[in-house]
Formats: structure tokens, sequence, C-alpha cells
DNA sequence: AGAATTTGCCAAAACGTTTTAGTGGGCTAT
DNA sequence: ATAGCCCACTAAAACGTTTTGGCAAATTCT
């Protein structure tokens, strides 16, 4: 054997022995067999024995090797979450929101979540990877883009996995997701009723399925109310956040014939604030959002003047993880879980619109 | 045996057999032994036979089960980053950007992190079983308070982690850090150079060290300079966004006397601006903050007119994960590491002071 | 040429679980 | 009494790697 037989850059650095399942069998004079089944739960092991087993493993402090346990039987309760290593993803509050509410699904079925960035080139490597080497169940997708490829590379390798939003496949997976379409259509149809026809639109980036729906749904119901496109001034932008929402917001004020300004982001709405005061003088302006609930942005003197729609992305988190378990745990096709959305109307205005339902063809 | 012999809630959903090592050494007639000792840069393999188990592997798609390495090596690549299930941490932005540098280092490593919440009763218990099972090699720590339990358990575990922060021990294990004390004495004696008598301080909650020792800087340059504690107002805000930018904002200027205001926030700082604009009047302020580059949050129109210190937490993430990784494969005492923070004057300010060292006694 | 070393490979043990396929003893039904 | 059944337990195989401790052939040294 010659010197330097190690490979290049590993260097073993293990920690003190744990206690095992062969050290309680020992303590206890009973077979690892009978240990493992008792601490499973198997029905073919006396109440007595199970007793003392468990006994002796809290004594003891036995912990099972999860490494072990992942090894044998191909489960790792653990579910890979890839995060977008580019501006645009990195940049998004909302994603504390969500999480929040994954973490928080996670612990509750006592799975780990875990965290990766893709390499930029190749997105689906590292989905690849995860499939591959038996280290996750399944995995979360976020923000959703048309013919997602992530998701079609899942579809094909027949993983578990749940959608953070929907594209046109929703059917043959599980998604969690807010009626973007329909609550666009909603604010946009209270808008007109309550006579504004020249609406300013301030969106987030439409190569997300999110953003996309919503402006459909805004614009068919102009469309819906026999307005011309042109009666929607759209605006976009990359960031749900920073100088955007006031440098848009002028945009939009500088359309003098403008009397409601619909936000995509309740953060920009807030930031659009500032150029209210500055620029819009003594114009009477409606102002309204659909966002969700983020719970570092106090709302607080705003909730008087502006409308909202609003929608808890960690309720929304937690039932993503839940329905990822579900497929994990139990198997079968995905199931789609829409999250309630909530209206808070500025005061004075009329409301009665709401109350009719979405014309049938207008369903997202 | 009977019929119910499943543990309670176990139901095996394990998916096709994966290409293994056995498989590579019955394709090209060699043990597994070479395989494992080729695939992994041994010496004591030819050159032509590694190449031939290199392209066999990549032909056959071999991926090593990760899970069967983590038995036997004894080490996870994997790192736990616990977030503490309570509104006030998960509230903070700040968080994505952290987590955007901790992902890219870990990548750059090839580790993954695993995040989970704790349980709110029990801080602790989430590391604890951490430490047991062999799920992970090490931990970040974030947010420290004085005298924090987590590293306590962490130093006694004997278990390699890191800390975004510093307390009292920081000599004793690894961390990552900016200069929260030098940073606010600088901003505050440039702010007394510059003639301003009263200052306003909007911190964040000094139940965590940063914003402690922030304090503390601040107060240290107002001595130093023979003024009383009470000619710095503090106003402390225990969430870093929302309406308490607004609202200290106003508290500030509620007192005549002060003509300058520091913020331990840039949002807040951004927030407080649309106060500015409504009370200030005519008085002249100068406002500065200290906070790390939001890449969400473009300060543009800011810039001209607020003074900023500025770090990137992108790079402490990373710095946090480099130095992780490398206790966990190299192993020896952890290193500090500070990250440098950049000034931003407003213009027509005096900044003079700032070459002047600290004094020997206050260094944080 | 013979001894010593190097080179290239391998069998078997180990990691800590779960799962399979039992076993033997006591009870019940006939 | 005997066949059948249930109860409580177990030995051994398996999961897919890495590591230990070799060994025979080829090469180098004297």
């Amino acid at each position: 054997m010659n010197k330097d037989m190690r490979p290049p850059g590993a260097t073993p650095a293990g920690t003190g022995r744990n206690v095992t399942i062969k050290d309680l069998a020992a303590e206890l004079g009973l077979s690892i067999t009978t240990i493992s089944r008792a601490l499973n739960g198997y029905s073919d092991v006396g109440e007595k024995t199970r007793k003392r087993v468990a006994e002796a493993a809290r004594q003891l402090g036995y912990r099972p090797n999860r490494n072990a346990q992942r090894l044998v039987t191909r489960r790792t309760h653990n579910v890979a979450w890839v995060q977008a290593d580019n501006d645009r993803k990195f940049v998004d509050p909302h994603f504390v929101e969500v999480m929040a509410g994954v973490l928080r699904g996670a612990r509750a079925g006592n799975y780990d979540v875990v965290l990766t960035s893709d390499t930029p080139e190749h997105e689906l490597a590292v989905y690849d990877r995860y499939v591959n080497d038996n280290s996750v169940d399944g995995f979360i997708i976020d923000l959703p883009r048309e013919a997602d490829p992530r998701i079609s590379y899942l579809l094909d390798a027949g993983r578990p996995f749940v959608v953070h939003g929907r594209e046109a496949r929703s059917g043959a997976y599980g998604w969690v997701d807010i009626d973007n379409y329909g609550n666009f259509y909603n604010l946009t149809r209270l808008m007109l009723a309550n006579g504004h026809r020249h609406i300013a639109f301030v969106n987030g980036d439409e190569h997300f399925t999110y953003a996309l729906y919503r402006r459909r749904g805004a614009a068919d119901a102009m469309r819906d109310a026999g307005l011309a496109a042109a009666n929607l001034k759209l605006l976009n932008s990359l960031h749900p956040m920073g100088e955007a929402g006031f440098q848009l917001t002028s945009l939009a004020l500088a359309d003098p014939k403008v009397t409601a300004i619909l936000y995509s982001s309740t953060i920009m709405a807030v930031e659009g604030h500032a150029a209210l005061l500055q620029h819009a003088g003594d114009r009477k302006l409606a102002v309204a959002s659909m966002d969700d609930e983020l719970h570092y942005l106090d709302l607080g003197p705003f909730t008087g003047q502006f409308t909202f729609i609003r929608s808890s992305l960690r309720d929304a988190g937690a039932a993503l993880m839940a329905e990822l378990i579900r497929q994990c745990e139990h198997g079968g096709p995905g199931n789609g879980h829409l999250v309630p959305s909530h209206f808070h109307l500025a005061p004075g205005l009329d409301a009665a619109v709401l109350a009719e339902p979405l014309p049938a063809n207008r369903r997202g």
C-alpha cells in the first residue's frame, strides 16, 4: 500500500459513537429485530416488552440513525426546494412568508426541507441529481412559468411534487394557488362598477403565470364591459419591491385620464404612496392591490384608503407541504388546493358587483 | 403473522431501482472495491481502469446513493439552518439576502442546506435531534442574542457551527459579522462633527446583539463627545419593516431639537421618508442608515439625500457557508470573518472625522 | 538472478437499520 | 388427543456504499 491512498479532498472528521439498536438489544437481552419492531409500533411485540424497549431507549438516549433508515427504507423524509439563482427570484421578500408556512407544514409532518439553488446554466441539473441520488422524496416548485420545464421534468420522472401556482397542465399535478384570474377580474369590474373607465395596472413579471393570469383577468373584465384594451394601462415591473413602485405610480399618474390604479404587489402600492402624495394633487384616485399577507409589512396607515385583496401565504406554504407529504406517504394523483382570498374594500365603494358570479367562460 | 403488521402510519412508496456500484462492477468485470476506489480518486487504480470506470458510470447514469455513503462515512454534506418559529424572526426580509449567499456557498462546496423551524417551546430540541441522528454535519446560527443558548448547546456538543453575528464568546467559535459597534460609533461622530447635537436613533430589537452593539457604538460616541445620554433619542422597533418606519420617524420629528436621524434599517429609513415629507416642513434633517444591500430594494431615489453604510449580506452568507464547510472538512477552531462596510455619504457632509481611528478602548 | 518494492486489483467486513421468513409454545376447537 | 391458530419473539438477508487488509504480478534494485 503506498502512502497517498487518500482521495484528493477527503478528510474524515467523525464524532463519537452513538447508541444503536444493537446496544438496546444487548441491554435488554432481546434481538435487534424485536427492538426495531417495538420502536416502530408493530403489533407482534408484547405490551410489556414494548414498554421496556421504549424506556430503555429513553434512558440511553437512543436516536435511530436516519441514514441507515433512509438506506433501507428508500424514504428520506426530506423534500427539496430549489431556488433559482438569479436576481429575479432571490429578491422576492414574499419568499419568507411562504417559507414560514412550508416549514410549519414540514415540522407537522416530520419532514425536513432541503434548500438549494440551481446552477444558472442548467436549471434542471439539481433536480436530476436529487431524483437519482435518493436524497429527497419530493419537490416543491415555486413561481411556475407557462410550460415550466421543471414541471415537465418531474412529471416525466414520476416523482412527488407540488407547485405553488398553476400552469397549463395543472390537472396533472398537485398545486396550491390563489385565484389570480378571478380576483383581478373582480377587482377590475369593481372599479368599473364604481365609474372608473381608465385604469392603470402595475403588474409583476408576466413571465410567471401568476402575473399573466392576473393580467388576463383584468383584461377580460375590461373587454366584457365593452371597453377598449387601451383603457387598461399596463405597467410591468420585474421586481416586486423598490423604486419601481414609485416610478410606475408616477408613470400611471402621467396619464390624466387614469382614475384608478391596480397593483399586483402591496409593497408597490405602499411605495407608490409617496408618488401619490407628490403628484396626485387633488385628483381623487382609487387604489387597489392584490397580494398576500406580508407579516413584516404593517398596512395600518393604508387600510382606510386602499382596497386590498389578501390571502395568506403562510397558509399556502403549509398547504403545499401537506399536499406534498400526502403524495409521498400515500401516493396517488396530486390534488389542487385553492387558498381563499379576502376583500378589504376602501370605504365608499359600491361592492354590489362582487356578489355576481364570474361569467361562465371566465374561469381562469 | 397476523394481518395488521404495518406500523401505524407507514406506507412504502419506493421508486424504481437505480444503477449501483455493483452494476458497474458486473458490467466491467471488476470488483466493487475497485469501482469505488476508481470513482473516489484513490491512487491504487490504474489509469486506464479509472477511465473505463468513469466512462461506464457516465454511460449507465450511475449516481452514488447518498444515504449509503452517509451511513458508512458518517458525513452527510448537509448543514442545518434552524429558523425561529415566531413572528419576530420569520418577518425579516433580510433573511432572503443571507440565504442567497448561503446557498451559493453551499453549492460551491457541494453541500446542501436543511431548513427547519424550531418548536416554540423547546428552542434546542431540533438541534438536539440533528446532533444525535446523524442527519447534518454542522449548523448555521442566525441573529444571536447575548449568551445565546443555541451557541452554548453547540459548543457543548462539540459540533461544527458558524454564527452570523457575535456575542460574548465569539473567540470560541466561527462567525461572520459586520462591525456594528464601529459603524455606529463612526456614523454618530460623523453627525457630531457636522454640528448635530440632538440625534434620533431608530434601532432594531436590542434583544439581538447586532442592535445592542449598534446602540453601544452610538452611545459611546456621544459620551466621548461629552454629550449627555439624553442627546441620543432612542427609538426601538421589533420589526425591521412596516408602519414602524413611518411612526418612529414621526416620533423623532416630534422633538424639535432633533436635526439628525440614524436608522438601523434602510427599509425603515425609506419608509420614514413619507413622514419626512409630511412633518418635516422646512427643517433640514440629516438622515443616515446602516444596513445591508437589499437587492429587492432599489435606493435610487434616495442616494443623493441620505447617508448609507452598506455591506453585502450575500457575501456574508457565502462566507458563513465557506467557514462552516472548512470546519466540517478540516476541523480545527472556528475563525471569525469581518465583512467590510462601505460608506455612501450624503453630499455636503464633512467626512474628515472618519479618517481617525476609533479610540483604543472603543472596539466593540 | 534473486530480493525488494511497486502496481493494480480484490474479498470481506462494516455502517445501522428494516424486512423476510420463519420458530416454538400455548391456547382453542373438534 | 390432535389439528390448527395465535402470540411473542428471532436469525439472517438486504440496502449501497467505504474501508481494511490483503495478494499476485510486474518492475526495480543490488
